[in-house]
DNA sequence: GTTTACCCTATAGTTTTAATAGATTTTTAA
DNA sequence: TTAAAAATCTATTAAAACTATAGGGTAAAC
């Protein structure tokens, strides 16, 4: 299931990427217009900002802001970093691999291959997507 | 995230159409070969029991079988009874759906539009593939 | 000096992952 | 026939991790 972390995550940034002028938006705005708790709505645009998807701004007239085209930013990059891994198995992960105690032999083991069959299918999904198709 | 439940419930599905007698196998030989502890295996079993893929018998000689032949098992069925709905978004979900508290049009929800095609994505893979195919 | 993002901490709630203890049913053997 | 043994079944609950949110203060920009 998805967090609502992420859910609020692409949210705020389809909101962002639909204000074309590219100016300052707050918080505040944001999280009325999206039904967002505020504070929390504040860490996510926070590790977004660190992530190099959005600027920011200080003081009055500021907030936050798309830093990049909408169609250079793929949903990879965007779910990995909201989301974590996209695989469901630490084991088929490409970004954030970690092998499995027990597992001897991934190339022998069921769950191992069906799971990287259903990651390649969810990477296709995110792959063919950046932020401007989904607007 | 794949849940423990839904790895080790998987596994001894495997482990079960391996033993192609259908014999009964007593949740203490799964457990320990497939390093699973065995009470959380027990209440696994169960619930695969009760929802039509395992038999079980009591007493001595007995344990736990597959009911059917493995090309008679689709991984949707089995995922949806051990990890729950395949969407990410239950207002995405075939057979959990809820819709969204805010969301008042999901056609124009970007969120929405984006998950149908993960889920979709998924759908076809656990849809393509039976126990008998990932042995 | 006001407005806004930034940062840290805490916490209630939920889910996951079991551990514990015993009840029930079936088979086997005396 | 009866008792013991073997196995599943049931219920409770506890630890740990994670999620979502709130509070309050700090720093920077205007």
């Amino acid at each position: 299931m998805l967090s609502k972390k992420t859910k609020y995550g692409l949210k705020a940034l389809v909101y962002l990427a639909n204000r074309e002028d590219r100016q300052p938006v707050q918080i505040a705005e944001i999280a009325e217009q999206e039904q967002i708790s505020q504070k929390f709505l504040e860490s996510i645009l926070l590790t977004l900002r660190k992530n190099g998807f959005l600027g920011s701004r200080k003081g009055k007239g500021g907030g936050y802001y798309l830093i990049k085209d909408p169609a250079d930013i793929p949903m990879t990059a965007v779910m990995r970093v909201l989301e974590g891994p996209i695989a469901m198995v630490p084991c088929v992960s490409l970004n954030f691999y970690e092998a499995c105690d027990d597992c001897p032999d991934e190339d022998k083991c069921s769950v191992h291959r069906l799971m990287l069959r259903v990651r390649d299918s969810a990477l296709d999904v995110y792959r063919s997507h950046s932020l401007a198709d989904i607007l």
